[in-house]
DNA sequence: CGGGTTTGACCCGCGC
DNA sequence: GCGCGGGTCAAACCCG
């Protein structure tokens, strides 16, 4: 497993555009996890200064800089699904063009490793959704268990478990200080199972479309 | 009655 | 050590 051994996660504010016909949460799956664990340079994400810039006003890009001054994800394990998974996003990155419209972004991590034994935090997946609803439709049942003011927002965070039985994902729902219309999601742990919408038929369209996009 | 939400209390890590 | 703030717990409450 990826996330195994005494590292930390470290946000950098890495967010990549999507779609804006997309309203729907994608499900944590393995390939989005291993967003976080892949290189990615400059070069390799030619719009990530466009991105970066228009985004540094909100708190998920307060670590948008490596040491080097230039964009990177440190990469600390490999696999065939963390290349897919970039590859992806990148394809999809270059394919579109910037605009204010864009409403879902993801969000990498930096993992860093940590001294002295400390508690390992699950893989966390953040991205923002303009949206009017908080909690939106991912295919997952969900349990608020807290809501929480967090300082210098007047928007309370909202805390989210999966109801699945032995599944430990937990989603993190807020909105954006600056702009109230976007939602920030964060999902953090890997569910045991499959989306319970699988069962039934009333999955929205979008949402296929979402679950397509990260296969 | 069972499952989900609300909400104040509590816990714990972190910075000073 | 202390205070602050984010995250979690759990009892009370709500609703179908």
């Amino acid at each position: 497993m990826q996330n195994q051994g005494l590292f930390e996660e470290q946000d950098m504010g890495f967010f990549t555009t999507f779609p804006q016909s997309l309203t729907s949460c994608p499900p944590l799956m393995a390939s989005h996890q291993s967003l976080k664990a892949f290189n990615i340079s400059a070069d390799a994400l030619p719009h990530s200064e466009t991105l970066l810039s228009s985004l540094t006003s909100h708190k998920h890009t307060q670590h948008l800089v490596s040491d080097s001054g230039r964009p990177q994800l440190l990469s600390l394990h490999r696999s065939t699904s963390n290349f897919r998974a970039w590859g992806e996003v990148n394809e999809c990155l270059e394919s579109k063009k910037m605009s204010a419209d864009d409403q879902l972004r993801v969000s990498a991590m930096k993992m860093k490793r940590m001294k002295g034994r400390r508690k390992v935090r699950e893989p966390r997946f953040c991205f923002k959704t303009k949206s009017e609803v908080d909690v939106l439709d991912d295919g997952y049942k969900w349990r608020k268990y807290g809501q929480k003011v967090v300082k210098n927002t007047q928007h309370p965070r909202s805390y989210y478990r999966c109801t699945q039985d032995n599944c430990r994902v937990k989603k993190r729902v807020e909105r954006l200080a600056e702009d109230p219309r976007m939602v920030i999601t964060t999902y953090e742990g890997r569910h045991v199972h499959s989306p319970s919408h699988d069962l039934d038929d009333s999955q929205p369209p979008h949402s296929h479309q979402l679950n397509d996009f990260f296969r």
